[in-house]
DNA sequence: TTATTATTTAGATATTTGTCTAATTATATA
DNA sequence: TATATAATTAGACAAATATCTAAATAATAA
């Protein structure tokens, strides 16, 4: 859970994962969507693969993102214990 | 938002709160199940009380912190709207 | 093969964050 | 009033983070 919370605790991650909500982008097609260099949007999308939010796919030079929510199930299994206090 | 995701991006924050889902502690019971410092404790509960997570009330020398689960909807609204890919 | 395009890696740097100790504030009690 | 207890605030510091530019890697196209 640790790198879950560290991957949404930042405003562009969470940007780039409504991003590829929508539809998968490459790493050139997201990046476009912000002002920051590539390198960084790079860095960004490893850190959301590490938590397994986004997976990737190398198609030719291009590497496609697309979004992964199996991985929200357990945060919210963790809410919802919270919620129904025992 | 982003104030609970900073907020949720700590595993002794995390453990606070799981804590108060039992019951209301005051500041020194709440450290009391920590190695850590008690002024370090408090800027964590600082956190959670910015983000809404938690509540504080004053009883004479003690401070009473209680867990605060409405602002947790918005997180699961959230995490919703990408599971719902449009 | 050479040049171009897409992406990542490496290394540097400023900012943010988590932690500590010491000091302060507020309340209770002897 | 003086002392003890509970909690926070202040200030320092090391570690983590987000960002950048330059370099490297990989694939395509001339």
């Amino acid at each position: 859970m640790n790198s879950l919370f560290k991957a949404l605790n930042d405003d562009t991650r969470r940007q780039i994962i409504e991003l590829l909500k929508d539809r998968d982008l490459n790493a050139g097609e997201i990046a476009a969507h912000f002002e920051m260099s590539k390198p960084s949007i790079s860095h960004h999308l490893d850190i959301l693969k590490r938590a397994e939010l986004i997976s990737s796919e190398k198609k030719g030079q291009f590497v496609n993102y697309s979004l992964n929510t199996t991985i929200l199930e357990d945060l919210i299994s963790w809410i919802l214990t919270l919620k129904n206090k025992s």
